[in-house]
DNA sequence: ATATAGAGTTACCTCATGGAAAGTAAGGGC
DNA sequence: GCCCTTACTTTCCATGAGGTAACTCTATAT
């Protein structure tokens, strides 16, 4: 019955290969590099360092090329001094960057309940860390 | 003009809170976690254990804690020996979940298509250290 | 001759993540 | 008296992620 054209992984082995695209998603400057390009369109490096505080040239060179390299986005070099290089998304990034943004959305529509619910939750361990009073 | 009821972050900056989100969702037991509870309800400690393979106590453990102190999960504790904990989604959770859901099918869909964009990739980076021939 | 711009690369260093393994607690069964 | 079970917690350790800063390359402008 495994013959159907198409694989259900088991997600939960150590072996899925879906774990490769969970480890890729586990980088921060990778959601923000796909969400800059997912909204401007096409950018220069120099323009997304600008645009993405705090980042590094080594992290956002790392960054772009692991997404290059999944095909998710397309880099074009122009041979001219200073260099000038353009970065956009593929179809297939642009496909995630939408699946992003639901993602993003979600996050900023809730970080209040999660921030509350934070402060609840830290508020409570102190008192379990209080010793009972009167003993 | 920001008086609107509900603030539009910037996410590109350092100070963003959706970060502490984006920070949250950086790990790879997250996702496991959320997908197994997902999936199958409520589960003892024993059973995401058992299921999450390759998981240490340590880490299930970090990653429960986080996820009830974000609010998208509850944990109860029945006080009998030896220990019996259950862990389910809070509504939050479960909406989290579908989220999910839809990252990891997409994932899973274009496991395919991001192996072989690594392979083609990869031969490409070969090619380019390969020295010219007849040089 | 020198400075400049853009797009990186390289070396170095530190802190944090995460794995392994052993320890803890608490009551019931043998 | 000792062991068993579950659900952790703690300690130790190695690897690696990621930051900083300096360096590279090359044609043009001064």
């Amino acid at each position: 019955m495994e013959s159907k054209g198409f694989i259900s992984y088991d997600m939960f082995r150590r072996t899925c290969p879906s774990h490769t695209v969970l480890e890729a998603l586990s980088n921060k400057w990778l959601y923000l590099v796909v969400m800059a390009l997912g909204r401007r369109g096409r950018m220069r490096f120099s323009e997304l360092q600008k645009l993405l505080e705090g980042v590094s040239p080594k992290m956002l060179t790392q960054t772009l090329r692991g997404l290059e390299r999944d095909g998710m986005l397309q880099r074009e070099v122009f041979p001219v001094v200073p260099p000038r290089v353009e970065y956009e998304l593929t179809p297939l990034g642009r496909e995630f960057a939408r699946l992003l943004v639901h993602m993003l959305d979600w996050s900023v529509a809730h970080v209040p309940d999660i921030l509350a619910a934070r402060a609840l939750y830290d508020v409570a361990a102190g008192d379990a860390v209080t010793p009972p009073a009167g003993s």
